[in-house]
DNA sequence: CATGAATGAGAGTTCATTCAT
DNA sequence: GATGAATGAACTCTCATTCAT
């Protein structure tokens, strides 16, 4: 019925399992390969480990993945699909800025918690592989303009300081969000959940100089 | 007080050199090395090259090093000094937080985009080494610590926000700014210097909510 | 007398098929491995590939031979027998030695030519393997003895050249024929077909110093 | 005094060694190629083996060649130097083609006895890899084209057949004795040298019909 | 001090062959 | 018989580090 893994799966340069089996051992090298990541960082994990962890034979290891990047991508893919999912996406009908802003903090910071530990593997290897350099380049730059273009919308309707640029603010917003995150989540600087979402988003909201008034019966 | 003496030189693990040859022999190399780091980065960076860069004999590096960890260690210390040098520092007298504000923006993004190559390769070896990771930590730390107290500080001058923790809203402002210079000056996110440093100087300026009269007749 | 029986099958290590689809299979294969060898040489070639080609399973390639080394066999015996197939063989009646030698070179080159890249698979694997080192070997003995026992007859009979030792003759006209064969239809040396056949029967002929009388009041 | 070794040497990949003892090291890796290339053949030679030989680490290798078709380029080359040394190269003043046919043949025979077993291993590798089979062409066409001007000139002179084309018949002759030596010499089929140098002579001479008379008081 | 060749541990990768389904 | 995933031995190649000259 699902149109997937019919013959390839995504970015993997291997042929997808055509067998229960094969799958299972795919499945099987993910989740070992997280494992090790997460324990021993992208460059030390080597491929034997991913491969002991899983269980599965060294030369195993390539009827589904041609490199270590390549399963890391697979990881990745997993992770995101979790980071998407049931949390709020879209919040219809919700018109006041500051809840939109809340929301969004909250669950992003929620996210990089549950996730940490293979976020900073991730921050480790798009320090080093150019792939997934670009990668978070995308995603980050996805992020900045959907905030660039909330902010253009509220100083459109006179409820952010209009003296801001659009851009540059939401970069440097979005900046300090993900920051602190990895400060707190990864790093461990001793922080509070709560007080560091409800200062991220008092700072947000402050920046912009949001009318409190505004968002009253508003409409976005 | 200081722990230099006339055998050890800093973090060096080799000795000093105390005839003129070796100690451009030694400067050679470090000068040799930040030119590979910048071009290959740290993990691509071989001994060898580093040798070869600095018109050396590949064994004459572990006359002065150790290791590549110890001479990156000598040429982030160069970068150190550079950055601390001529430039305002300790500017007393001055009360005004917003000039406060805005000249240590502008020296912080004015040095990283002098040193954005190595600043990137700072952060590519904070990833995999955990004693640069310390360094990083520790300078990050001293600059956040330095911000809290002066938000504590106008708070309790009444001239700050006093919703805001001022640990986390320093950490939270800091981290903005250290990542903004990162994507300006390393991933090259298009924007010109003075809209960052603009933007950035007048997000500091709204979140701690900075009252304007209290620069009134100030003078620097 | 024959070794034959109804379980094995000439050289194959493997049973013989008895059904139909078992004996397809094996016909895919063998196809299948002339292929892929002519393709891409006998080393390149992987089992995998032969079965890929053959759109089987790689397992499958075990029930019917046990190494690549076999397989090959199959394919040179399939060749064997289309080279010595309606093509003239054994030419009862005909004495002019001319005529003898200039349609067994004819033939010669023509099956050379209609199998060169076979042939020159062949000549790769006779380098790397023993078995069939041996092969071509006695091969080449047959034919050079036969041409041994051709040339002492036209000495006896006072037709050829009596200083030339029959054997190491027959050695060297064979090796003629054989290596120039090899150097138009493998390495591409540019010749036209006829004009190397008219070369190397003019070769043969003058090499033995063929009377020319001889030929007179023959019989084809 | 002497320019060579300068730099580079040759085809090696890797930088020629600036010192006494690494000039010894590599000779001592072409020597023990050779002796393992000999005895197990191109395939089966690992390049441990040929470390191992020469008595140093495994490493040591690369230090002066990339992989182990470019060691084997090192000893091939050698071979050539010392095929075409001392002996006759250029007789200068013969003008009779029959002398010049057995000086060149027994040069060639005698030459390729000598080195018979690399002559085998460089077969082999002509087999599988593309640059040695262009080099072997080449060699081989250098070969051809010499004969062919000689023919040509005779005919020219009117002592040789003028029915044979010069280029096909250079091409015949040459394989036979080339063919002939790696019979006798590689696959060992008996034969004395002198008879097979008498015999392929005669092929040569009676092939192109050399007056006899031809060569008495002649000028080339 | 400088030199640069020698070392060797250790990781990646291939693919013929087996075997449970 | 057919399937195709699993196996693991075997080899290549790199490069930080040492040390005799």
């Amino acid at each position: 019925m699902t149109t997937e893994n019919d013959t390839e799966n995504g970015q993997s340069g291997r042929l997808a399992p055509k067998s229960k089996r094969g799958m299972r051992t795919r499945n099987a090298l993910i989740a070992a390969a997280q494992t090790v990541f997460e324990r021993d960082g992208f460059l030390e994990a080597r491929i034997t480990d991913i491969s002991k962890e899983a269980h599965v034979a060294s030369g195993s290891f390539y009827t589904y993945f041609d490199s270590k990047e390549e399963i890391f991508a697979a990881v990745v893919e997993q992770m995101q699909e979790e980071m998407l999912h049931p949390h709020v996406r879209e919040r219809t009908g919700v018109s006041d800025p500051r809840i939109l802003i809340e929301a969004a903090n909250r669950e992003y910071l929620q996210s990089y918690r549950r996730n940490a530990r293979l976020m900073a593997v991730f921050e480790q290897v798009a320090q080093i592989d150019d792939e997934f350099r670009a990668l978070r380049r995308d995603r980050s730059n996805a992020f900045v303009e959907r905030n660039a273009r909330m902010i253009k919308r509220l100083q459109e309707q006179g409820l952010a300081d209009p003296d801001l640029d659009p851009n540059v603010t939401a970069l440097a917003l979005s900046s300090m969000v993900s920051k602190t995150a990895y400060s707190v989540f990864v790093l461990d600087a001793q922080a509070p959940f709560d007080q560091v979402l409800s200062t991220v988003n008092q700072i947000w909201i402050n920046a912009l100089q949001l009318k409190p008034e505004a968002d009253k019966g508003q409409q976005v």
